[in-house]
DNA sequence: AAGACTCTCAACCGCATAGAC
DNA sequence: AGTCTATGCGGTTGAGAGTCT
């Protein structure tokens, strides 16, 4: 039995001098976490531990929300497409954790920073070719992409209608049931309204020029830049 | 078999910022 | 305007598991 278990088993853990608990949680404090969020909502974790009976300060709760309890996390290993678009991101915006996390939906920003560092920080220090390798087969990727994308753009992209929204989002729906993907497309999908935000992304791949104006396709376009893998595939070969 | 080493990831820490008062 | 508090973010640490020698 791991230390964790026994911790776990006899509840275990560092008590600090202000009555906090400290590390690994267990699954009766995970149970009170959920609990309250499903009762108050995501926020005032400070007042966490006086309503639902949690030795643990505000900050601990809101980690161990957002890292590992949230329901709509995704699981399981950074796919290909995700690592592609977690390697444009950080070109284009260094270590802004948070920032790359909001283009993967149901990454945590804990969760890329600790891949990137497995994954590429020590590999372009170990070995520059490596790491030039791993550029070139993701520019590569990237590349191919780009082409099935643009190919299905130059075909789509002028008679994009209500049915091709309806259609990507019944996509979305079969694909990943649970995932909160694009929460900006399911609000916007009948307004219209801008989402300044997507044509920042957006323009990495595709520069449509007027930054200013952003529409429906605009929002679309941004759902098959979250695509994941299996998704992309599924887009790539529907008929429209 | 066992110790060394590496990888992964949950969790903590310190700092910055926003908002309330 | 200044202070306090809550929250968010990025850097770092450490434990556990897996792999290598």
């Amino acid at each position: 039995m791991s230390w964790a278990m026994m911790g776990e088993q006899f509840g275990w853990g560092v008590i600090e001098e202000e009555g906090w608990r400290k590390g690994p949680w267990t699954a009766e404090e995970d149970r009170l976490l959920i609990e309250y969020v499903r009762l108050h909502g995501e926020g005032r974790w400070n007042s966490v531990a006086r309503l639902a009976g949690l030795k643990r300060n505000g900050k601990s709760c809101r980690l161990r929300w957002v890292n590992y309890l949230r329901p709509d996390l995704k699981r399981g290993q950074i796919t290909p497409h995700e690592e592609s678009i977690i390697l444009e991101l950080h070109a284009r915006w260094g270590n802004r954790w948070s920032t790359i996390a909001r283009s993967l939906p149901g990454r945590t920003d804990n969760e890329i920073k600790n891949y990137w560092r497995t994954h590429f920080k020590k590999k372009a220090k170990l070995s520059p070719e490596n790491s030039d390798q791993a550029k070139a087969r993701t520019l590569k990727r990237q590349h191919f992409q780009q082409q099935l994308l643009q190919q299905k753009q130059q075909q789509q992209y002028l008679q994009l209608n209500e049915s091709d929204m309806k259609r990507m989002m019944s996509l979305l729906e079969e694909t990943e049931p649970k995932a909160q993907y694009m929460p900006q497309l399911r609000q916007e999908m009948g307004a219209a309204t801008s989402c300044p935000n997507m044509v920042e992304e957006q323009s990495l791949f595709y520069p449509m020029g007027n930054d200013n104006e952003t529409s429906n396709e605009d929002v679309v376009w941004d759902g098959l830049w979250n695509l994941d893998d299996y998704q992309w595939k599924l887009w790539c070969s529907k008929p429209s």
